[in-house]
DNA sequence: CATGAATGAGACTTCATTCAT
DNA sequence: TATGAATGAAGTCTCATTCAT
């Protein structure tokens, strides 16, 4: 009865791979609610059940997505601080420059609106992400705003409330990019880079010590 | 056989208010798309049969929210601004905190929220939200900026680039508060209106002409 | 978009009964597993949504079934031999009589053979069902053995055993009407009344004391 | 590399073997629809693959399982009638004891189970069961009622239900066996020896021929 | 012979919307 | 106006069977 016309590829290696990438582009597209899990086959070249050969459920593939893409850049951004050599006011220029580049331009950053959308339908994920993602991230500016503190380049302000400032701006230019920007929209635009510049100055002057 | 103490007449005028109530809460809680429109009527005590005699669908239902929670708290903003009489800076922390309280600590905000998420699966809804929210809000800080700048109490850097990173965390703040703030997660909790506040303050002593 | 052509009947007082009745067919027809919803849906006239309007899922579907099929039966049983006044052989002999016509012969001894098949699979139906029918009928017949011992009409012996094996002819041939018995198959044909009576005699014989 | 201590020649052929004994197990736990055949070929050591290599179907593989399970026992059950010397009475006593030991007690007996319940789905393996089982079953006691009645021991009753009605309990024993008996449920306990001796005791009273 | 990756029909259940009353 | 019974498209997940290796 099966006519297939392809001939059925097996590969195993790199299946997990093409499926993770399909299922990021197709959560941050559509949400995790409306994305259909069938869509996500489709667009990994496979069929359906193929798809739960890999991952027993919507829920789990979102998370593999999440440790993907999410926990592991944040990660390597924590070795860079830990070694980086100059002031902490360059480290965080050079930390949000890295962050832009390789998360809040790329479709992970796209995550982040989903979960922010979608955590209080599915409470478990809720403190998934609050452990893989969100607490670490924490950690990596709060770490820094100490550093700048404990070298006396910044004054003694509440570590954790600056690390949020710090964060907030770029948070917010991430979801835009992945909800507006991705619409044709009008009366909307906006240059992130230049944002964050003048983000970053404004608050770099204000943290600084004054001479 | 009615024990229902509420004459019907009264009744009828006040329906699209509670109904706009109803979905209200109900989109912040649960999105656009898991918001079920029967859970609406049986919030605002009618059936689902009378929601739809005063909204033909789930979408026009949402606009009229958006229309009445949040184009008119904006207007009102801008009234504020062009009527106040201090220093630019007192105008901004006034404005923040008047946003807070009239907003980011409502309902209100988590329509923003809804909104990020969900835009790209209903495109209609996307330039509705632009003209009706976004610009006005942006118009708000803009013109607050350029007053600053107008004035000489702050230096002249990019209008539109200062009041995005001045909304940016606000806009933050209330998207956490209706997601991760109302789950109950572990390790995500942060006070608002200390960050407000401290991001205010670096940011308005970067903003400042120094003397 | 709804062309639908015939007009929709609204009957919420008879749909539970035609959906049970449907339901009843389906699952000694085919088990429970193998029945599809939408299927009970069909027979009863209506849709497959209207169905879950009713009962909340096939296996609270299935519970009424049971209810409304077996456990009033047992019930009117035992309020027979509490009210009967001949010998209890007499007794037993009614009863079979009576179990066969309303019971035995009808689709609703079909139930205990679906049931015989899957509780294994649906656990939570066991429990449901030994309470409900299995001990119920279980008391029906000891209590008639007794009444007989008691009268001195029948020998002393193991009250429940003796209940057991009056039973288990009658729901050996249920079950085999409902499986073999609906199949065209050769070779399996049996009598039932003949052969509950010539069991029944046998047993009786062997319950008597001996004059 | 492999550390798999048995020979690899040697499992080629007991590969059928525990493949029908895997196949029993799970028929009789799940019932024939409800048991998954990969789970078959797992409980076997094999892969997916290789259970489609020795059975083209499911069905086949059932089928191959009730000749390799039943039929035999039955083959065996004719051989003790023909060759044995004492009573009826006694060859009825020793009948049912083999009976309960080598089928009733063991998981063969739960084939019959899922025969009943799932005959009626799958129409071919009805003829197939009753021609295999059934008639044989039937003719074992049968034949020996016919003995008991030619010798003078027992009452001219009808054979055929007298057969019925011997075998019965029997059955329902093994099927409660199989179905509650395997359940963690209370209040549907019963001793099957107790039941059948005593049942046995009813109905050879009432099949002697007074002294 | 043996493997296990791949397929896809099919099952239960949900919910926006309609419409008879 | 108001009700809520009814509809049916759509979505997640399962599993017998096939086939490339």
């Amino acid at each position: 009865m099966s006519l297939d016309p392809r001939p059925r590829q097996r590969r195993k290696e790199t299946r997990p791979q093409e499926l993770l990438d399909a299922a990021l582009e197709l959560f941050v597209e559509k949400g995790f609610a409306a994305t259909r899990s069938e869509e996500v086959a489709r667009r990994a070249g496979v069929s359906k059940g193929t798809l739960y050969l890999y991952y027993p459920s919507k829920e789990e593939l979102f998370k593999a997505v999440v440790r993907q893409k999410l926990s592991q850049l944040i990660a390597e951004g924590q070795d860079m601080v830990g070694s980086f050599g100059g002031s902490t006011s360059d480290l965080l220029r050079q930390l949000m420059h890295i962050w832009w580049e390789r998360f809040g331009n790329t479709p992970a950053a796209g995550i982040h609106k989903v979960v922010i959308a979608e955590v209080r339908n599915f409470p478990e994920l809720a403190q998934f992400y609050a452990d893989e993602v969100i607490t670490p991230a924490d950690r990596l500016f709060s770490s820094t705003v100490e550093r700048g503190i404990a070298r006396g380049e910044f004054r003694a302000l509440p570590v954790h409330d600056v690390a949020t400032a710090l964060m907030a701006p770029m948070i917010f230019l991430a979801l835009h990019r992945h909800s507006f920007g991705a619409c044709p929209v009008h009366g909307v635009e906006m240059d992130p880079m230049a944002v964050l510049n003048t983000q970053l100055d404004l608050v770099l002057r204000g943290l600084e010590t004054r001479a």
